[in-house]
DNA sequence: CCGCTGTTGATAGGCGCCTATCAGGAATTG
DNA sequence: CAATTCCTGATAGGCGCCTATCAACAGCGG
């Protein structure tokens, strides 16, 4: 059986093959009675029209922007490579992907990135902060046309398009659950650093953790959340003051980047086997201290899904296509050292 | 800056269109000094083909049949549910699926099934059991130019283009690893049930497991496997049998299907708090045991994905184009409660 | 020098759809 | 009834590439 083509459509509404395309694209006032002629007729043959000779003729080009965060924040890093790697691929398919970094933790400079953004880009993935500033930003972005996805962190009230990240509640649970499976027979203190509270995945991770650890597991205590910036030598500072304030912490849970620095106080201290220590986001360094047992668990989202999956939403916006939700549910992935991938 | 067309690289080249094509589609004999001329411009150019329009141009169809194994093994089941979405999804893509059923645990009617696959097929996906008469099956499929990629569970050795499942050695041994940590202070038995032994990824499970337990956690015994042929009413009664016979059990890993028979084996006996059980694949009913606290963590691999990621694979292989390995990994998820898609 | 092989050029026509334009008929208005 | 307005048909031309065909030319052996 072949696919019926605008022109079976046309003969089977007994209309012009310009009226069908009239109504495909709504391109000019049709009468509602010869509309339904060809709406039944697409129906009948079960027309769908095909996507590539549509976008060929079209002749469009896609353009989209992604704005992540600068500085040497090895996740970020990573999902910078993704975004290039994809533009690599994509051109073939006309999509044009650019890349622009900038200060993250500070919400006017992301802000004003996002309000320079010219009219060129159908679409912008950004790694927002959650601020009053950038909503605005996202906002006039979205009213001006340009479809927006929030990348990793995102800012619920904006007219962004949609979100490309995982729950961080959950994470932040899932790290709860298996601390406290991990720690069943012991007892001691917890400890909790984040980069910064003004980052919206860092505190719902927060809350999706001390939920889950004080109903579930209040035999252990939670120390109250250090920031760190993201900064793994602040990090390490943090944690290497936990350590020596707490000989009974037998729980670490580092809610943001920076493992690097927790890494390295833990194996100073001698204490690595016997802190059970859950980070997020997998790298070479978190990935190494995983298979040496100094990192017991990675919570991590997959960069290159994140990254396909908005480009896949943006195109999707850019043609008004329908999006498959369940195709761009963003997963948390748990790493023991047995499934790295 | 635009996209250079096969007219610039002609140009650029001092050559015409005509050859040019030849040499992109190896379509006659050309001079070795003309070819390098025209990979000379391509290069200049950075020329990728447009992809569309090939595809358009070609008015190729591409039909690939997945042959996945009849019965009510739930996860099996989620298999076909998403050949059918994807069918429906890549129709406008030029891309018919077809579904076919089959007994699994029967080498020889898995083989006569692949057999009498026509030539009309450029791509089967098949879920194989590892069976001489089943690899000499898939060889001859591929000798008669007809790709095929295994779906969950591999056939080594045979001629498949490429297997699209998880590791299944790393699955067993993620198992192995969080049972330890959560069984860390306790003393008793882990037992294990499999579908059949001669299905590829229930053995590697099975090994990778106790690989781990007896390195890992040798306070802990490992009851023998018991196989119970994917079948919850026997899992359920083997299930039962264990629990009566060992009041020390505390660890249950079931490598195949039937996960409803060990929960409602672990309900009756009320032991579903005492007992560590890991069960794989996620479906309705291991999805409500799990949130219960019945089933503590479920290993997954992801049918969507799969499906997606085969036909990707296929498709690539009919248009002999490369395929993105890191794309193309298909990952184990590990569910605990909280973090469920 | 002829016929042959190997290589290249030129070009038509098509894939399915989009865009634009013009013309003709129907319906509406004043 | 003429002048509009509204709706529809017909059709050309193009998107970038593929396929096929025919002609042209060089170098070769006989």
């Amino acid at each position: 059986m072949v696919r019926a083509t605008i022109e079976d459509v046309a003969r089977q509404a007994g209309v012009s093959v310009a009226t069908v395309d009239r109504v495909l694209n709504g391109r000019a006032t049709v009468r509602p009675q010869t509309v339904d002629r060809v709406e039944g007729a697409i129906r009948l043959l079960n027309y769908q029209p095909d996507r590539l000779a549509a976008r060929l003729a079209r002749g469009k080009e896609y353009r989209f922007c992604f704005v992540l965060p600068e500085g040497n924040n090895n996740f970020m890093i990573g999902l910078g490579e993704e975004v290039r790697a994809a533009a690599g691929r994509m051109r073939q398919d006309k999509v044009a992907l650019d890349l622009r970094l900038t200060d993250v933790f500070d919400a006017d400079s992301l802000a004003r990135t996002l309000d320079q953004i010219g009219d060129i880009y159908d679409g912008v993935a950004v790694v927002a902060l959650d601020h009053p500033r950038v909503k605005e930003a996202i906002n006039g972005l979205a009213e001006r046309g340009v479809s927006v996805v929030t990348l990793v962190s995102d800012v619920p009230g904006s007219k962004r398009a949609h979100y490309v990240g995982i729950d961080n509640s959950g994470a932040g649970r899932s790290a709860a659950t298996i601390m406290g499976r991990y720690l069943a027979s012991r007892q001691g203190k917890v400890g909790l650093i984040a980069g910064s509270l003004s980052l919206r995945d860092h505190i719902e991770r927060q809350f999706g953790f001390e939920q889950v650890m004080m109903h579930e597991y209040p035999h252990l205590s939670i120390l109250p959340v250090r920031e760190a910036r993201d900064d793994w030598q602040k990090v390490e500072a943090v944690a290497q003051q936990m350590l020596s304030e707490h000989a009974d912490l037998i729980g670490l849970y580092n809610v943001g980047a920076g493992t690097r620095g927790i890494v390295a106080a833990l194996e100073r201290t001698g204490r690595q086997k016997d802190v059970v220590y859950i980070a997020h986001e997998l790298s070479e360094q978190s990935r190494r201290a995983l298979v040496d047992g100094t990192i017991d668990v990675i919570i991590n989202q997959d960069a290159g899904h994140e990254v396909r999956s908005a480009i896949r939403i943006l195109m999707a916006k850019a043609d008004k296509h329908p999006i498959i939700e369940a195709m761009e549910r963003i997963r948390i992935d748990i790493f023991v050292r047995d499934n790295l991938p």
